[in-house]
DNA sequence: CATTATTTTTAGACTTGTCTAAAAATTTAT
DNA sequence: ATAAATTTTTAGACAAGTCTAAAAATAATG
């Protein structure tokens, strides 16, 4: 069994594995979780000793197969639970995150499996992040950038890499929300912004929103 | 706000006032709580000095107006948690607690909210236990136990007073479960064990069980 | 490659919540 | 009402998780 504090230590440093290669550093860690690096290296110890991360002294840490394993189960618990929060408790999905980071360490198999059978079986978070399956696995899809589409290029919006309350509620504003199709009706050089079309609205974005939002190629018509 | 630790004294200082009048010992917290009575003197100074019990040495303590509300809003949270397992994820009402007992420490006033109003606005728990309401007020519900109804009187299966995981099985497999009319067709003066009727159903049960079974009066048919 | 800057680790301390063992207060019984 | 039994509190210790400050290792720079 792993404490609340072990499990966001793994999913920390499960969600760094993801954007790095090699071993993750100590600060990272502590970046992240908002902590000291001290504080770091006195967990790591332990997880190590836990057999779910490989440690070497100044080498950072890498997930064992273990690690790996409870790591996405914290992670698929946080998304099916936002899910469960936005479908059926009517939240907006910018309120989602706070509570989710609860309830990803209730322990209970048969709780999060009913959970998910509950929702359908939903392949996507509400920020369209995929959810691990129950053996840890992620299926990851094929995505880019609003921001390196070319002029009469479109796609299905599919997810947002700043999933930070202010950007989602200023997505909301502008009705850009998961699943809707976005045309690039023109991009501006001077400032790299871009003129989109939105279900049936024309819209002006700038190149730091087009650069958050993650596009998913759109086949047919 | 308050740790978990807190919240779970408050809770069984809560359930013993219920059952007492004057203070609640140290030593029946601790039994409540699988502690020692030293540990309960410590955290009750914590929690004196929190203003949320009042506290005289040697004296036993009561629950201040805070107190009560604190502890009663962990009591709802608990029940609403219960009703949503058995109603919306299937599980038994003997599976419920464990489960129940971390969902209760979620701290978040919209998701409780919106859980009531996604259940209904329950106002009984799977055990028949009354849900307090926002305010932490509960409704009480006159009630008697089975074994002292007499013979040919009947009433509505509405609670346990023992919850424990063996005896709700036990209940399931009679199917005897709550809302169900029983009768008393004949009372044995030997071991005061009972002949009753639940629903089409003739069973016999012992006065342990008829002893841990609540009825509230039957009017009309 | 030697020195400076950065990162990481160690050492020691603090908090929360718990425990054991012993002392103090209260209650029960003779 | 005094002795015995029980309950409660105190005193001191421990584990988990965190912190600060200083030492050690690694990386970067002239």
């Amino acid at each position: 069994m792993f404490t609340l504090s072990e499990e966001n230590y793994l999913k920390a440093i499960y969600h760094l594995e993801l954007g790095n290669d090699g071993g993750v550093s100590t600060n990272a860690i502590a970046e992240k979780l908002a902590t000291k690096a001290s504080s770091v290296t006195d967990m790591i110890k332990k997880l190590s000793e836990k057999e779910v991360v490989l440690y070497k002294k100044y080498k950072g840490v890498t997930l064992t197969v273990l690690g790996k394993t409870v790591a996405a189960s914290v992670v698929r618990k946080h998304r099916l639970w936002e899910v469960f929060l936005v479908e059926k408790l009517n939240f907006s999905w910018h309120e989602v995150h706070e509570v989710a980071e609860q309830l990803e360490h209730i322990k209970s198999a048969k709780l999060i499996n009913q959970l998910d059978r509950f929702l359908g079986f939903p392949k996507h978070d509400p920020h369209g992040d995929p959810i691990p399956d129950k053996d840890g696995n992620l299926k990851i899809v094929a995505k880019s950038l609003l921001s390196t589409l070319s002029k009469n290029e479109s796609g299905i919006c599919i997810g947002v890499d700043d999933s930070s309350s202010g950007f989602l509620q200023f997505l909301d504003k502008k009705g850009i929300t998961l699943g809707k199709k976005i045309t690039i009706l023109d991009k501006e050089d001077f400032d790299d912004s871009l003129s989109i079309l939105i279900g049936d609205k024309k819209l002006s974005i700038s190149n730091k929103i087009a650069s958050n939002l993650y596009i998913r190629a759109h086949t047919g018509q």
